[in-house]
DNA sequence: TATGAATGAGCTTTCATTCAT
DNA sequence: CATGAATGAAAGCTCATTCAT
């Protein structure tokens, strides 16, 4: 079953063609991306930037207004483009694929969303980040990407239900409980952002562990 | 079953007569702690907590010498006597009450913590965001917390596998699974601290699923 | 016997089309020079600078990043360029001039370096006020002038030691005699700087004295 | 021929126990002559002297009122009491010793007031930067000094004037040459305070020069 | 008399943002 | 479009001084 995850960069790579975005504006982008990550937003200056991207200060505003138009350009497409576009997709992918049993299905999804993490680990520590210091973020995303599911997911789940390889219980606490491991197991990761993290022997783990809570006795 | 959870609010008015900080010094750290919960640490100036404690800019250094020092007043003793004294406690609550079989032992566990979580979601909030930003914090309190678990846990778990109450795994791998699970749902309710979150009936919820995954066939 | 001395001043003025410093920048230094000279450096804020040379705070610290940048910005150039390079244009005119006898010498040694620091009393204040401060500087000046004199000195004593115009001394021993003399008479001038100065009729008192005392009999 | 040369240390005492200043108080103005001299009067804070001086930051404006009344009750005695009284007592023990010649008087001279600077290298440090950055000070030492030492001195140097040993100049002029070579042999061993200075050695070679010069051919 | 917590004005420095070139 | 010098508000911090205890 070839699995063709989406790279945030590329898509980035895209965004940027589609609005034209001109190459000293395209490092400025890749420069604050970067140094928010390392250093995060507050404790990055607009200096800073320019420098890493070889551009004088003025050019940092030219385009993005702000500092904080700056981040909401890394930040926007994550949420309102690429977060609904991967989850489209993914649905999508879920679909067409037909999957044996829910065993097979859990495992996709698991390593697939581990390996989406891992892939986009710096833009992911930023959105984590401004998603603890405005939880407005979080409510956003949550109602936006919850609908989104809700609708896509309850007739997936239905078939294994029907099988009797899922529990019945209601699909968005499925969903909690299946992120809330891949999360426990996930942030320390990307905090920690030396340390790679093995995705499949994780996904074996976490797996074995999620099937037996979520299969009907 | 008496429970007798610990406010860390407490250990801190104790930590204050101790190391006998003024009035005004005990104000100026409400005022932070409150104001880095609020704001993040980066966007709360030292004039901010002057103004919230209603004292001079002044005394806001006098004992604490720097902002950073301020946000360690808060943060150490989180780490260094708290934490490990709250799980120490924990351990020997742990030891001291005999649950009749696994299930009751669960959910003490699991609405302990839980508790524990929400009585102090400011100092959390600061905690984790700064966890995020510097995690070497992290790294050095999942060793510390580690080492001091590992040891007491073991003789606990072995009990009830011996039962046939608890699947034969390594121990860490069963704490990493319960508090992921406990973090997952936790983390977007301590991050949203406007949402009350039911400790009671979170509980159950959590635990109906953990037992399903824990107790062997 | 035309006597062509080295104003600090146009130096500096040199210095700064080389190093191409902005119109403003330039007010910042000319400013900082007055104001330390005048009130020395402890004793002047930024802000005072910034009100002098007609700028904004921030400009103070654009090109010297800090205000003990300002201080070595007007200090380097007198250590570094100026006191060696007007030590040795001093050595060269005079091997260059012929002197009669050892008085025309020592009058025009003697008229020459009063000149010089007459008309160099502003760097020349703030010079002595951070070596009495920081002694390190003295102690790098000393030897690095003391190595360039000695060199080129020693030639230049012997002619009027052999025509018997000049007692057989060390010539460290005699810089350090005449040196002394003169920062004896220039001292008070310099720090008190409304008195100012008649250079001609002291150099022929001082040189009166000097003679007597470095003549062989 | 028994020299006491007078150390401001013995004449603080005294003037401590005159004006009854308590054992505190006296260990406040020790500090901060230490500080003053060590690191400058701006860049000493009251509470450096505080802690210096075992005392609380109170303490230090109990008797003394502001920083710079602790400079003045430094520099005042120095002034108004010590260097007259010094001078004083020098022309006595001047007067009262009768030397075989001018050799004898100036070899005495020069090496009593090398000795008693050099006894007092703290103070006179301090002394000495105040006087540079406020040159007030300079004038009225000279002033008050130049009139204590003409009328003294004058019939002094009369003596050895008529048993032609000493030049006829004006006494001002000789006494600006004779403390213009001591000063200038003084000042880099006061300010670069860690070189002793040997004292007999210095007095013999500054006298041997100044004696060619101040004798009558 | 001694203490030291409290003060607040003032300091140096940073930084997002603007604008003439 | 790009530049980078200039800006000025605001930040963190220091320090001489006061005053209730």
């Amino acid at each position: 079953m070839a699995q063709e995850h989406t790279n945030v960069e590329t898509l980035f790579a895209n965004n940027m063609k589609t609005t034209s975005l001109s190459t000293k504006q395209q490092s400025v982008l890749q420069a604050s991306l970067t140094l928010f990550a390392q250093k995060g937003y507050e404790n990055t200056s607009t200096a800073d930037i320019a420098k890493l991207a070889h551009v004088s200060e003025g050019t940092v505003f030219k385009h993005f207004k702000t500092k904080d138009g700056l981040l909401q350009a890394i930040l926007q497409p994550f949420i309102q483009d690429i977060f609904p576009k991967v989850a489209g997709e993914f649905l999508v992918s879920l679909t067409n694929n037909t999957f044996d049993d829910f065993s097979s299905f859990l495992r996709f999804v698991v390593h697939d969303r581990m390996t989406y993490a891992m892939d986009n680990r710096q833009e992911m520590k930023i959105f984590i980040t401004e998603m603890v210091k405005n939880p407005t973020i979080l409510k956003n995303l949550t109602s936006e990407l919850g609908a989104l599911l809700q609708n896509g997911v309850d007739s997936l789940f239905d078939v294994y239900k029907q099988r009797g390889q899922l529990v019945d219980w209601d699909a968005m606490r499925i969903i909690r409980i299946v992120s809330g491991v891949i999360v426990g197991y996930l942030i320390p990761n990307i905090i920690m952002s030396d340390k790679p993290l093995d995705v499949d022997q994780t996904t074996t783990e976490v797996c074995e562990f999620l099937l037996e809570g979520l299969q009907p006795r």
